[in-house]
DNA sequence: CCAGACGTTGTT
DNA sequence: GTCTGG
DNA sequence: CCAGACGTTGTT
DNA sequence: GTCTGG
């Protein structure tokens, strides 16, 4: 699964990297970056497609639309990619939500006995990458909206199932615009990214149980550490 | 038809 | 055990 | 995801 | 909103 990940670069040098721009009715201010350690919860770096490629925040743990409180009980962190388009709650979003969620690894914990060991695994090719995600739009009474998105997740390839068995998709920058691109659906198209991250080299290394807590957020989160007691 | 749920992961 | 906060 | 808190009443 | 169960 993904429940943590890392963005190690700035705004502006992701608006670099994709090519994008702030969207006009998106407030960035509250969201952290870089970021080397992020929580469900958060608000996070997504980017979307509305003619040009736009930077916005959402919110990570989906909450549809239909919602009666802007919260689930279980934050719907992940959504898995076998299930995309026959789940209530993701079938529309999948349809017409489609987003990029900007993010250079993940965090996952492997477990040895009592012990839970950290590494962080991410793409070893190219330099900037996302996992593909969608988003949806609660509405409250007054005017407030909430944008919140789920990270897509699929069979973790061999290299590291050793550590666990689902890991997020991702998505190359040639599959970006494809992902994105919400103005049609094409189940097979979409669902062949998912296959294309068989050939997505991923490296990974065991990092410092430091990162346990969401408040420790340095550089040392994503830097190879030595066993530890 | 209406009412009620709507999720993932890991563990048992 | 279970929920909230980060 | 993990870490950390979790409650009422009355009195100061 | 959309699907499942009764």
């Amino acid at each position: 699964m993904c429940g943590r990940f890392a963005v190690k670069s700035s705004l502006e040098q992701l608006k670099k990297d994709f090519g994008a721009e702030e969207s006009e009715n998106s407030d960035l201010s509250s969201v952290s970056l870089p970021s080397f350690n992020i929580a469900p919860g958060s608000d996070i770096l997504i980017l979307v497609f509305e003619g040009l490629r736009k930077f916005k925040k959402a919110k990570w743990g989906l909450v549809p639309s239909w919602s009666k409180e802007p919260k689930t009980p279980y934050s719907m962190i992940n959504a898995r990619a076998e299930s995309l388009a026959e789940k209530p709650s993701f079938s529309l979003p999948f349809r017409k939500r489609r987003c990029a969620v900007i993010a250079d690894g993940y965090f996952e914990w492997k477990k040895e006995g009592k012990e839970k060991i950290p590494y962080y695994i991410y793409a070893k090719n190219g330099k900037s990458s996302a996992f593909a995600g969608i988003f949806d739009i609660w509405s409250g009474e007054d005017e407030k909206t909430i944008m919140s998105v789920a990270i897509i997740t699929i069979e973790a390839q061999n290299e590291t199932r050793f550590i666990h068995n689902r890991m997020p998709a991702f998505l190359g920058q040639k599959d970006i615009d494809m992902w994105i691109d919400n103005s049609s659906y094409n189940r097979e198209a979409l669902e062949s990214v998912f296959e294309k991250n068989r050939e997505t080299t991923l490296a990974f290394h065991r990092v410092t149980k430091k990162i346990n807590s969401p408040a420790f957020n340095l550089p040392e989160c994503i830097e190879p550490a030595e066993k530890e007691n």
